[in-house]
DNA sequence: TTGACATGTCGGAACATCCCGATATAATTG
DNA sequence: CAATTATATCGGGATGTTCCGACATGTCAA
């Protein structure tokens, strides 16, 4: 029944419950703010307040953005005095972020 | 203050508004059933119908989400008697799959 | 034409996300 | 100690997404 079908070739799917996992990952990447920090965060370790201020949004949001990243595994965080660095764990973000770059990079379309 | 500020090395950082489009795809991809349809789609054209099987929803769904992913620019249709075939034209596409088949291949975590 | 099929569109209920102000906690400074 | 700084959390209003049934349109076959 597939257009494929008769030569074979199976299309060798994803199945759908790693897609819903993927799903969750992408959505949380899927903001402009997250976006930036993540891409801030895969050059090195950086606080809450240098985070907020390179978005221009106010700290206690960019605490809850980071939160976020840090419960599907993104982030990880440690506190040094009062300042709170986070730094990268999930390496695929490099591989996935220079994808995006590729395509919406320096000003493109 | 940062910790890597001193010795410069600017993180060239993606303007905030190419974020915001490059996050309005993401979001967009951001679906267990749309990323099935994409990864079919890069192996071949298919009709609503098969797509929507393939995910195992109503095809009037299916529609739905494919044109979402059409107004965002990653796909086109061409109508062939009542059926209506789907493809790729975003070709940065197939890199982000990679990505994320890399990361939620064959049943990770 | 009639009927079945394939796709597309509309309206709405349920649910999730985004952003904010207010408040909380904990560390540092005076 | 009290005041300030840095981060985190809570509650809620506004907005957006997801899913579905119902319906509309266009195509083919008999």
């Amino acid at each position: 029944m597939t257009s494929q079908a008769k030569t074979a070739s199976r299309p060798k799917l994803t199945p759908l419950d790693a897609m819903a996992r993927a799903a969750e990952c992408l959505k949380t990447l899927a903001h402009p703010h997250r976006l930036r920090m993540v891409q801030m965060l895969l050059q090195g370790r950086y606080t809450v307040g240098e985070l907020a201020e390179a978005c221009g949004i106010p700290s206690h949001m960019a605490s809850e953005h980071l939160r976020l990243m840090q419960r599907c595994g993104f982030l990880t965080s440690q506190k040094e005095g009062r300042k709170a660095y986070y730094q990268i764990v999930e390496l695929h973000l490099a591989s996935i972020l220079s994808c995006i770059e590729a395509r919406f990079g320096s000003g493109k379309r």
